[in-house]
DNA sequence: TTCTGTGCAAATGATTTGCAGCCAG
DNA sequence: CTGGCTGCAAATCATTTGCACAGAA
């Protein structure tokens, strides 16, 4: 298992990209935050070590990311992408309480299997999914 | 189990609204459509009837029905809301073909009570969810 | 040198909102 | 009557794109 800087090297190299200071500084940001991080608050994060840093090429590289497998896109419903590292072996889903917003990873792999299951069940071959689960948290609970 | 017009009937009038013809059409036209109607090809639809009507009109209407338990709110991960009838007990999850966009509905008891549980382990209480399987329709695999 | 990448600002696409007039209760 | 509703256009919000310049390879 390769780290994701690594990865992305190659990916750059692979399809005759560049590999800039930018691009760097953003891959490292985004790989040291635990949450699940919006483009523009990744860019905030990004513009506190270099200032000069736009916005668009927040977006470009996150997509770049993806592309190159190395960030996942989530979406959990407001108008926001979020991307997570997709560290590949370390799949999950999401249980977000509606009242504060805290979000939970999970993972379940009796769901998961039968969620490959189930689509074979209808002839499709399953190439993803996303699972979310809405819920009360226990502290939001109590508050009420 | 009271069908969506009354249960929108003592909606508007248990909060202070009104009932007005446009919103009249747009329930029709909503409780016709068996597909996942995004607010804009609804509003097309909707037009045919009354050219008059607006957009945003529609928009609020929609999301008043969702409010209301009628409509319920799907997201497939392009930029767009869409909106299903929630009749409550036909909950369904997706299966989305990824070249295609072809969007089978499907549903496992098994699956349901898994993510019940799960959540009850995290001590969330579950109030909803949503799943999206992604993968490659029989068609679609041919074609390539 | 040669493209690809970047920042900026303008463009986009979906959805929301302000407002003056309209109309259901 | 009156406060909610509507259509329209302008306003947002997140994201994308066009462009001229900058800088990796």
């Amino acid at each position: 298992m390769k780290d994701p800087k690594s990865v992305f090297s190659e990916y750059i190299e692979r399809n005759n990209l560049k590999m800039t200071p930018q691009r760097h500084l953003i891959l490292d940001v985004f790989l040291k935050t635990e949450e699940h991080m919006a483009s523009e608050e990744l860019y905030d994060v990004v513009r506190e070590h270099d200032p000069a840093v736009g916005q668009a090429t927040v977006y470009r590289t996150l997509k770049l990311l993806s592309d190159a497998g190395i960030a996942r896109e989530v979406h959990f419903g407001d108008g926001v992408t979020r991307y997570e590292p997709s560290q590949s072996d370390q799949h999950h889903d999401h249980l977000i309480c509606e009242s504060c917003g805290t979000n939970i990873e999970v993972l379940d792999e009796r769901i998961e299997k039968l969620q490959e299951e189930l689509a074979t069940k209808h002839d499709y071959v399953l190439t993803g999914h996303s699972m979310y689960l809405y819920g009360l948290c226990p502290k939001c609970r109590k508050g009420s």
